[in-house]
DNA sequence: CCGCAAAGTGTGTGCGTTACCGCAACCGCG
DNA sequence: CGCGGTTGCGGTAACGCACACACTTTGCGG
């Protein structure tokens, strides 16, 4: 009988305590132990102390179910604070439809999501719209921190303990708090060291810089510097105007391509990378993000290779996240980090079925 | 005033249907609702058609909290037969952890994962173990099914409706269930288009044929050379028998490669590539699974790139996927498409760290 | 010494579902 | 007609928790 037979995997404690036994141990009853267990006063300092005793020794935790049918409606509430769908090619509708996907697990257990949208280029509109988000009285926050002077006070006046999540962006502040995103340098190295494999050695490669102020770009963009150092490539950079059409960037960039011929690949580090997809010449391509045109350009074989954040499994581990923190009380912070997809037309279908709401880590519909 | 303002991601039925409600309407009482409900009988034809009418036009659903609660014990088991666990090179231990992930989860909602291996080569100790598991009285069950013609008959035995999912192969049979895995066909092109940029054009690619009857691996291998056809590249093939050893498969490949030196790239279709990776040829090399070896290799640069299938997802997303289907009654089949990962150094601590229990797909913690 | 408030504690009810008990009406059989 | 058995149904006690309320004790001022 091998040591793989017949094993749990959850460690079954077959005493389930309850309020009930916790009372009767402690020798008071259960409206007592009911009032230290909230915290809400009204109790002697020696029972107090005994029933918190008790509670931590037996382990007792409350049962989910009871204590969620007893809580009335019941209904919690998870607000989220993200830019406006339309913006920035779509990437956040993805994300909203992951989150659309972890609430539609969610809504037997009575959890509601509720949106906030901003204008991605208003920092005070984002502020506003964090302020409607805190108004409704949410239970816990999902938020992409873009703007995050604004938000930073906003965020610090939060009592202490309140479920947050960050997703997207990350963001320095005092609160405890989770976050779910991907690590833009190592994209960056990734993207230098996949144009090295699809090109030939010592052949300089070339880079988009926007103007943007924007630390994930930037970071992005260091990343594959530092690549091509390591590969004793030397990197051009073809800097990019905001606010400018297709038709120009393409003519920027046939500008650029005539002017340096020796230059074998190009990394455009987000999602815009469908606006330099190779029309004739053999650049090889590499960018970000699998919206409908970067799709189409991979598909045409005009793009290369994406890399992707999987937007979707971003918003619905963000919700996860939050539902278990509201749920079993589980504590935060709890990082999930995104997997830098590599995405070829060979497998660009996994990653479109996938609906991808699928997280790299953990949670119930929860 | 945008339309991303203040959006609610579930439609919220502020009125909910209760037993009661129910109950009163049919002017009857709560009692015989749930009978039919449940369906034990004992009530005239008349009034099961009346409440059956209106549970379905007031959309009637039984309160997850309410009915776990009074269901006593309320534990719920899911039955898990896989592979002893230090069987191919620990690839079924991370999918045990990914479930362990998962049953992590769903502690508190009371559902309970029992475990049963079996010997990979012995189809007999197989059925053995799902007999056992069977035994066990389980509420729902996952399974890898590989050894199908001796688990074929035993499924069907099941009674209809039984919450299945298979994982990691999918069996053709006639019991509804949902699916986790990977597309092994679309594997082999991704393998042979890597190989292919990594490579000087026109020169031949390889690949590792093993003796065993496994349709996966074949697959894998069909996809390979169809990649190369597409390519106009010859594809040579190293034929390995089964049971060797390390040095063996080394000796094998240095006379293979003394013999064809104008191979540029090997394609080994299973987790075995670490013995395989290169030492001192220039051959570049592709494999299958994030093992320990294979993981080492890839960092040491002795291999190019590993196609992961994210075997803790796998095993994450099957439990979710039976939860799902247990506690709110969610129907299969429901299948999980997983991607191909594409791993090179660069990106590889992001599948590492990323515990990847997280699902391409959907649900909650449940 | 009474009254009154506050502190400390227990009791009770409700949440929606399930399981069980038992009543009433009807059946057929001796 | 009386009796046991069946069918159809209502009633109700848990399940564990949260909350409201009512009760007892203490302390203090009048």
């Amino acid at each position: 009988m091998n040591a793989n037979t017949g094993r749990e995997l959850t460690t079954a404690k077959n005493e389930v305590m309850t309020i009930k036994e916790i009372a009767r141990l402690a020798g008071v009853s259960i409206g007592t132990v009911d009032r230290v267990l909230h915290g809400r006063g009204r109790v002697s300092a020696q029972n107090t102390a005994r029933i918190q005793a008790l509670v931590a020794e037996r382990g007792y935790k409350a049962n989910l179910f009871a204590s969620r049918l007893s809580a009335g409606a019941g209904l919690k509430t998870i607000g989220v604070l993200l830019p406006q769908t339309d913006q920035d090619a779509g990437y956040w509708k993805f994300i909203e439809h992951g989150m659309g996907k972890a609430a539609e697990e969610l809504e037997p257990l009575k959890i509601t999501i509720h949106l906030e949208g901003f204008d991605r280029l208003s920092a005070t509109d984002c502020a506003r719209a964090f302020g409607r988000l805190v108004e409704e009285g949410c239970d816990a926050l999902a938020l992409a921190p873009i703007h995050n002077t604004v938000l930073r006070p906003l965020i610090d006046a939060l009592p202490e303990g309140f479920p947050l999540v960050f997703f997207d962006t990350d963001l320095d502040c005092r609160h405890l708090h989770g976050f779910v995103g991907q690590d833009p340098f190592q994209g960056g190295l990734l993207a230098g060291k996949l144009l090295g494999m699809a090109t030939l050695r010592g052949r300089p490669l070339a880079l988009v810089r926007f103007d943007e102020d924007d630390a994930h770009l930037n970071r992005r963009a260091e990343g594959f510097v530092r690549s091509c150092l390591k590969q004793n490539r030397e990197v051009l950079e073809l800097h990019q105007r905001l606010g400018v059409g297709v038709e120009d960037r393409r003519l920027d960039l046939a500008h650029f391509v005539l002017g340096h011929p020796e230059v074998a690949g190009l990394f455009v580090p987000n999602a815009n990378v469908s606006d330099y997809a190779r029309s004739g010449s053999g650049l090889r391509v590499v960018g970000y993000d699998l919206t409908p045109p970067n799709v189409a350009a991979l598909r045409e074989g005009r793009i290369d290779v994406l890399i992707s954040q999987r937007p979707e499994t971003m918003g619905a581990e963000a919700i996860r996240l939050l539902s278990r923190a509201l749920l079993f009380g589980e504590k935060l912070p709890a990082n999930v980090n995104l997997p830098l997809d590599v995405v070829l037309p060979e497998n660009l279908e996994g990653f479109l079925e996938a609906t991808s709401t699928g997280p790299p880590s953990a949670s119930v519909a929860l």
